[in-house]
DNA sequence: ATCATTTGACCAGT
DNA sequence: ACTGGTCAAATGAT
């Protein structure tokens, strides 16, 4: 093991520490102060959000595409997977993590805009919390081959990794019915979409590498290589129910552990609309994973204009895994760091 | 009756 | 053999 990588592993170990150390502070804090707890939890977010993007970084670099456009046997229409993995290969991934609100019960995360069916659910081994499987409702009717995987935090139980595989095709009647009272261009559907819906809601964008956004015929590529910050509400304090360290939350079997994408109502879930507590906001986080390895792989900007909507909510590859073993696989990395990381303070 | 969800089986990759 | 992802029959909801 060379000087970098006892570097390296110092770096881990310490946030790792760090975040033990937060945890510790959080037992000790008196309960029922809600807006202390609610910064201990941004903070574990922080720490959760830092190891996700090693997570990622380190699955960025262990993947070699064949070709620079991600692309096997030139046949757009094969099964293309990633890295001997079953991700396909070219297909746009990222993560949100979705923080549920009071107003859903903390059964799922919140309505994205698009109608999901459900296909299968998974145990994850050393996960504590299954995996749900999504995809597109219109996939039969528009051949939208849009997916997602949902699953709750390891950290926050009230926090949902959502995975977005591929990008929307279709077109929602809901859509139509929006776009009539307010034609806003969209370009980049599925985010432009929740901005929308999101009005009380405090997103954070970042994303670790390009995106290889490439479409079957013409292997376009889509770069954002940006960090953003943006904000459509104040914070409020929390009420107290995302003290996730300690299992406080328990999730019957009963329950339904996702939310089954609602409401073919045209208009925003109620829940946008209420004044939300910092318990009933919706904290996103997304990560966009590329295969364009070895290019900007983490640029960082920042765009908000209030200081009080500064948190990191972990971005993952379902990174956290479980609480014993998720990062040791970061600790046996032996992963390229060659990354341009900023580890200055955001701008805002 | 129709459609969505659940869940065990199956498959492919490692 | 193990795991994650998908399929499809069974079940539930409307």
């Amino acid at each position: 093991m060379d000087e970098n990588m006892d570097q390296k592993l110092l770096i881990i170990k310490e946030i790792i520490q760090a975040r033990e150390l937060v945890k510790e502070l959080q037992d000790q804090l008196n309960p029922s102060s809600f807006s202390c707890h609610d910064l201990i939890t941004r903070i574990l977010c922080s720490v959760e959000s830092f190891l996700s993007i090693l997570e990622q970084v380190k699955m960025e670099n262990e993947y070699k595409p064949e070709s620079p456009l991600g692309y096997v046997n030139g046949s757009p229409n094969s099964e293309l997977f990633q890295g001997g993995s079953r991700k396909r290969k070219g297909i746009v991934r990222w993560t949100e993590l979705v923080r549920a609100s009071a107003q859903t019960g903390l059964e799922g995360p919140l309505d994205d805009g698009y109608d999901w069916r459900k296909y299968g659910q998974k145990d994850i081994l050393g996960a504590k919390h299954p995996r749900g499987y999504y995809k597109c409702s219109h996939r039969s009717a528009q051949g939208c081959l849009a997916m997602k995987q949902v699953q709750r935090s390891e950290l926050d139980s009230s926090i949902f990794n959502v995975t977005y595989i591929g990008k929307h095709s279709c077109i929602e009647t809901s859509e139509l019915l929006a776009e009539q009272y307010s034609p806003i261009k969209r370009e980049h559907d599925h985010q432009e979409k929740r901005d929308d819906k999101s009005f009380e809601e405090t997103y954070i964008n970042f994303q670790t590498s390009s995106i290889q956004a490439a479409k079957d015929k013409d292997k376009q590529f889509e770069s954002f290589p940006s960090f953003s910050i943006y904000s459509t509400s104040s914070l409020q304090p929390n009420t107290g129910n995302c003290s996730e360290t300690k299992d406080n939350y328990f999730h019957p079997s009963s329950v339904k552990p996702e939310i089954h994408t609602p409401s073919p109502s045209p208009s925003p879930s109620p829940t946008f609309i209420s004044t939300p507590t910092a318990s009933e906001s919706n904290y996103k986080m997304n990560s966009i994973e590329g295969y364009d390895i070895g290019e900007d792989l983490l640029q960082t900007t920042a765009d908000s204009h209030d200081a009080k909507d500064q948190m990191m909510i972990s971005p993952t590859v379902s990174a956290i895994s479980s609480a014993n073993n998720s990062y040791s696989n970061l600790m046996d990395a032996n992963w390229d760091w060659d990354f341009p990381i900023d580890f200055s303070p955001p701008r805002f």
